[in-house]
DNA sequence: CAGCATAGTACGAACCTCGATATATAGCGG
DNA sequence: CCGCTATATATCGAGGTTCGTACTATGCTG
């Protein structure tokens, strides 16, 4: 899973959301390193449902625009879930790897 | 970065590797979850050469097979130890949305 | 000579993201 | 009214990374 499409399954995870609200929550969620361009939201919330992580959850119109509501189905968390998971791992691994390292002598070669 | 290239950096973290020892080491070091495909670690390699992440380290021949040995530069132990704290804060972010995330009720709804 | 493990190279297909463009409503300044 | 900005959704071509497979090559085993 890519970063842009697990932001958007973490900005779901707290409560539904439309569209434009998961890009100005990413944003947040990941201290502003990673913008989601439009085209990459709808693309992985389409992807998403397919696989049945996502589910329309309601319509609304406000200021006569139309909100499209998404949220996390239980596959979805539990996907979430499993990829932190898989994250924690693999930081943990690369973590004692780099402790493996001969350490650098900036000074003096 | 993608998983199979943070791996290829994870596993070159603590001595020089040849590229097939990249293979087997980056598939323990995931727990089995990953295995680099020899057209990924190749792409891979000379793709992060060309960032001057990952520079050569001699070459041996071995029962009349060539290795060619890789490792780390220091800009590249530091794009990993980068790619280490973002995953983690990324992964605790993802955690505190789900700690709000309503309980589920898993009998009677 | 066939099969297997080791070691590296090459290439098209698939997938995800990027960046740009389009549509639509409402508010503000000129 | 026109242009600009913010909100809101949708589409499409381009690009980068990975996948999957096929290929070359050596040495060992049968």
């Amino acid at each position: 899973m890519r970063e842009p499409t697990f932001f958007v399954l973490a900005a779901l995870a707290d409560r539904r959301k439309h569209g434009y609200a998961l890009i100005t929550d990413a944003e947040q969620l990941s201290e502003g390193r990673v913008h989601l361009k439009v085209g990459t939201l709808y693309a992985a919330l389409d992807r998403l449902k397919q696989q049945g992580l996502v589910t329309g959850a309601g319509e609304e119109v406000v200021d006569g625009r139309l909100r499209r509501y998404y949220e996390l189905t239980d596959d979805g968390a539990s996907a979430l879930r499993a990829e932190v998971a898989r994250m924690q791992a693999n930081a943990e691994q690369a973590l004692s790897r780099l402790r493996l390292r001969p350490a650098l002598m900036a000074a003096h070669g």
